[in-house]
DNA sequence: TCCATATGAGACAGTTATGTCTCATATGAG
DNA sequence: CTCATATGAGACATAACTGTCTCATATGGA
């Protein structure tokens, strides 16, 4: 019997392929019948509701595992820098299941998802200005330009994976050598 | 009167905006009724289509104009390394037009815009492994992963000039300095 | 002025997705 | 075994979009 969590597992990974992916054939892929998929979530808007929740769920539990809010006011540039890097790992697990709430549009439509993600994004900036500050991060860009990047290269990494350009076991290392490093030669 | 430019002008503007958008809502923001739109673009799919061979259009031009070949062959750093800023330059300034062609899925479905794309990137390509060869660019990832990262990081600038975080005149060097030295502090 | 052409408004049928509903069946606890 | 509950199949009305068509009108050149 597929549970709740069963459904939205299938529908991230169907959506991920064809973000416009109608009920039926989202109920197909969980294994589900069409009046069950509706039970279950009353609306087409729910369902999507629901997983923008849950990204959001994750995004936000990587930034308290990582004790982004701790690293920032520590101003201890060693703690700012070990964070940065699991936060980054942590994203990228998470960019697997969720990437298509990456790009996708429907995100934009609820204000409430909105407006949460606006104060996550606050969090994450907060901690790349106090690495700035820190000297870890370059200070001459402004600090949200650095969350864009991290989201940009988040996307080349979806985008490298699924195109297997690089391998899943290295992917931590290239992205984020990436994004402190930056692709010159040294 | 509206010419078939301004309708995939007014198309791309607007789908930039909801990339669902209907046939009725694009004929409206392009000031022109249904059937007139219908009569320029027989279906929804030629639209977008033609949509997506202008935005490869763009891009192969960038790739001419910057004589990405050329330099790619020439085994010259400062060429190379000039070619890439001005490759990127480019790069950006298409992606305000042409943003919403980056994140959509609609042009994975045609398969000849996909080959076209496949060979755009191929040449691409073959200017990273170009700038790894002359140690313009790190030789310790794949060349295809650069191509990623530019193309993330295209998304990335979209995104900071779209929420105001970084100005226009400031994207040129802010994204290539993003790409080849990294968000890291000096 | 006259006429060819392009346009906008809107009717129309066909298709697709949505959300609700019913009913027969399967499953699992007691 | 019995029964309550959840499920799948599918009917149904509704809504939205698409692509085609007609017709009255406006525009611009000859």
């Amino acid at each position: 019997m597929a549970s709740r969590d069963d459904i939205l597992a299938a529908a991230t990974r169907h959506l991920n392929v064809d973000p416009r992916a109608s009920m039926a054939v989202l109920a197909t892929a969980a294994g589900v019948g069409r009046a069950t998929l509706h039970r279950h979530f009353a609306s087409r808007e729910d369902l999507l509701h629901e997983l923008g929740t849950r990204s959001l769920d994750r995004w936000e539990a990587s930034l308290d595992a990582a004790d982004a809010d701790g690293a920032a006011t520590s101003g201890d540039p060693e703690r700012i820098l070990a964070c940065l890097r699991d936060l980054l790992s942590r994203f990228l697990a998470d960019s697997d299941d969720f990437g298509f709430a990456l790009t996708d549009s429907y995100l934009l439509g609820a204000d409430d998802l909105l407006a949460r993600s606006d104060r996550l994004v606050e969090r994450e900036v907060l901690l790349y200005a106090a690495a700035q500050a820190t000297g870890i991060l370059r200070a001459d860009v402004p600090p949200r330009w650095l969350g864009h990047a991290v989201y940009g290269l988040l996307v080349a990494a979806r985008e490298a994976v699924r195109d297997g350009d690089v391998a899943r076991r290295d992917l931590d290392t290239v992205v984020l050598s990436q994004f402190l490093e930056g692709g010159g030669a040294r």
